[in-house]
DNA sequence: AGCACGCCGACT
DNA sequence: GTCGGCGTGCTC
């Protein structure tokens, strides 16, 4: 009789963008528990998978499973991570193999690189020769020593056939030898420093959240220089006390060599590093230190939010605030909301810090949700700087410059008294227009929405947002004008050129992503500048975050103004928060700091917030301004991004959505409009906004919304949930 | 995401 | 007559 018993069946999650996970056939001999890591057939190659569900759904007959071919010796992902994963993958409508990916690509497949070593054979046959070489690895072996290969050879001083020769003779044996741990315990007997008494209470109630061992949230909120740092490693002494690991999120991993320095002078050693620069064999090694719990803690960027830890106890969101933290491309995700998400599944606390949080977090502190814990006053003598602003409609600089006559005076001064003074603009490059004097020509990125940004000294014109470059032509391009192309607005190196025009004596120190590219370059600036090598400290963002120069006194805000055009959502919120955070840069130690802001509209709320020193008031005007149109934190958005290479086809495709659109009580929808980034990389963009209240589910709405609409396979839609940029 | 299949242009 | 372009569709 036929009659075959039904296979015993998985469903297998692969790192593809399919809909779900995929059905295979589980062999004899062959159990699979879900969370294995196995490889599977798929069309004519083998995949790498992860088993989701035990039994799977049964949609694919049985005549048409593949088997699994093989359990990895990958650590098991554990329940939580693929509960996150799934929870993940919902919430950003993205498919649940890609997330799923983010947290198992650097899974090291396979056996990976395990360090063997060499040993005597203990009941070793005796009727083999023994050379002096040999006899040599004979004595180096003695006592039950395990060496590896290179080592041996070297303490033996024989090659390294000698050792194969003994290997195949049967006097040594290959051991896998215990891999030195790759990251030290941080030392936890060590005091911490004396924390004020603000400090001490936050750094207190965090330690009690760790050892309760269960989910809550808490804003750590204080003035830049407070001291948060400090404060939230004493919360990650509390998790590793405990036994458990924590994680530090960072927003831009490349700028925490003065915070890994902090981090080593707390613990004595160093943490585990989670960023996309890793070395393919590193990342792997510290994947695998994750998973099997020997590295206590690890500070990353966002992607480190999907590391299998098996016992985490804390997760620290440093400068929660920061736009870094939303992934804008693949799985579009707000590593910050997920961070949170995360510690919920893994019944552990999180604390989001920032001197100046977003309006969401502050909103969730509102409602009750977060506890928020306050540091007002700046550590030891230090206060906070003195801001005020130029106004540059009264007293302009020069034609055809940028720094004011005030703006000048000041820094002279701080220079004078030997102190050092920054000035910042969040713009890189010579300028970022070039226009022809004589026709009027602009020079454009022939594959996006944005002006050619002239980059003097590598005499390029450059397209920030695709990359393209073209070497600086001496022609205008459309009217063939020689020496009439003209640098029109400020960019850092344009700043920079003038700077050492006015201050011919100073000593710069440039800083940008285009002068830093790596790690060791920004520790020398750094170093320079804390050594008082350096006068005059000019950079864009980069410069905004973290440092702490104990003699810089004065900063300059080229363009404050910069940032508030646009018509973002956020525009004035962001605003706040980098001038804030530029600001902090000022008067850390026991000089006075003073910051000057060139505007031209001194009467700006944003402008009054910063030189009041007011944050909160801007926060509650801006809250008002936002809570009666449902506009986030008190509503929900999500964006559509319709693009294709062909113009019409993606605007027939971005109408037909928007006449579909979900009408209904508490959703409104936008659009669609051409995206401000009208073009990018050689694709048309149009954009869709939906707006609803807090309360409606628009993960199905949309879901709904977009199943209902015929679309050309050569039109994408993107979905941005709590979408940050506009552009 | 790969990778094949599938129909239309310039070559050994 | 074949090599190869990338459009379309499938992968348990």
């Amino acid at each position: 009789m036929g009659g075959a018993l039904p296979k015993r069946r998985a469903a297998v999650l692969l790192p593809y963008p399919f809909y779900g996970a995929f059905d295979y056939a589980v062999p004899p001999g062959i159990d699979v528990t879900p969370g294995d890591v196995v490889s599977v057939p798929l069309g004519r190659r083998t995949e790498w998978g992860v088993v989701w569900d035990a039994a799977g759904d049964g949609q694919v007959a049985d005549a048409r499973l593949k088997p699994i071919s093989a359990v990895l010796a990958v650590p098991r992902m554990a329940d939580n991570l693929r509960r996150f994963v799934d929870w993940v993958a919902a919430y950003t409508m993205s498919p649940p193999g890609e997330v799923m990916a983010m947290a198992m690509r650097a899974a090291p497949h396979g056996e990976g690189p395990i360090a063997h070593g060499w040993r005597i054979v203990p009941d070793a046959p005796v009727d083999v020769r023994v050379t002096k070489e040999r006899a040599r690895v004979l004595a180096v072996l003695a006592d039950g020593a395990m060496l590896s290969g290179p080592d041996l050879a070297r303490a033996a001083e024989v090659g390294s056939a000698v050792i194969r020769g003994m290997a195949r003779a049967g006097l040594l044996e290959p051991v896998a030898l215990a891999q030195r741990p790759l990251f030290g315990m941080p030392d936890l007997v060590r005091a911490g420093p004396v924390l004020g008494a603000e400090q001490e209470i936050a750094a207190r109630a965090l330690c009690d959240a760790v050892k309760s061992r269960t989910f809550s949230v808490s804003l750590l909120d204080g003035v830049t220089g407070s001291g948060k740092t400090e404060v939230y490693l004493e919360a990650v002494a509390e998790a590793l006390r405990s036994g458990r690991q924590a994680l530090v999120l960072l927003p831009e991993i490349a700028l925490s060599a003065q915070w890994l320095e902090r981090f080593q002078q707390r613990f004595g050693t160093m943490p585990a590093q989670w960023h996309s620069d890793l070395s393919p064999g590193l990342r792997k090694r510290t994947w695998r230190a994750v998973a099997d719990g020997s590295a206590p803690v690890v500070v990353g960027a966002r992607s480190a939010l999907f590391l299998p830890f098996p016992d985490l106890g804390l997760i620290i969101v440093d400068e929660e605030h920061e736009t870094a933290f939303k992934q804008e491309d693949g799985v579009i995700y707000h590593a910050r909301d997920m961070a949170v998400v995360r510690a919920r599944f893994e019944s552990a606390p999180i604390a989001l810090v920032s001197a100046t949080p977003s309006l969401e977090t502050v909103a969730n502190v509102e409602a009750g949700r977060y506890h928020e814990l306050t540091l007002t006053a700046r550590h030891g003598a230090a206060s906070m700087p003195d801001i005020a602003t130029v106004d540059l409609r009264e007293a302009p600089p020069e034609r055809g410059k940028f720094l004011s006559p005030q703006l000048i005076a000041a820094v002279n001064e701080t220079i004078a008294a030997g102190d050092q003074a920054m000035l910042f603009l969040n713009r890189r490059g010579y300028a970022p227009l070039t226009l022809c004097r004589s026709c009027g020509h602009r020079m454009q990125c022939p594959q996006c929405t944005a002006w050619l940004v002239e980059h003097r000294h590598a005499r390029r014109l450059q397209c920030h947002h695709c990359g393209h470059q073209i070497p600086t032509p001496e022609t205008c391009p459309e009217c063939g004008a020689a020496h009439a192309l003209t640098a029109i607005g400020p960019g850092v190196e344009r700043i920079t050129e003038e700077a050492r025009e006015v201050f011919p004596e100073a000593r710069i120190q440039v800083m940008s992503s285009d002068t830093i590219e790596h790690p060791s370059q920004t520790t020398d600036a750094v170093r320079a500048i804390t050594e008082r090598d350096v006068d005059l400290v000019i950079g864009t963002q980069i410069i905004a975050k973290g440092w702490h120069f104990p003699h810089l006194t004065l900063v300059g805000v080229v363009d404050a103004d910069l940032g508030l055009g646009g018509g973002d959502l956020r525009a004035a919120e962001h605003t706040v928060q980098l001038l804030h955070q530029v600001a902090g840069r000022a008067g850390r130690a026991e000089k006075p700091g003073r910051v000057l802001l060139q505007t031209f509209s001194p009467e700006h709320p944003v402008m009054q917030a910063l030189v009041s020193g007011n944050l909160a008031g801007f926060r509650a005007a801006e809250a008002a301004a936002r809570r009666p149109g449902n506009w986030p934190p008190y509503g929900r958005l999500v964006a559509l991004i319709v693009s294709g290479e062909d113009a019409h086809a993606v605007d027939k495709a971005a109408r037909d959505i928007g006449l579909a659109a979900p009408r209904m009580d508490g959703v409104v929808v936008l659009g669609p409009a051409p995206a401000p980034l009208a073009l990018l990389r050689g694709r048309h963009r149009r954009r869709l906004l939906l707006k609803a209240r807090k309360d409606v589910a628009v993960q199905k709405l949309v879901h709904a919304w977009l199943a209902g609409v015929q679309l050309p396979s050569r039109v994408r839609v993107d979905v941005d949930i709590d979408p940050v940029s506009f552009m």
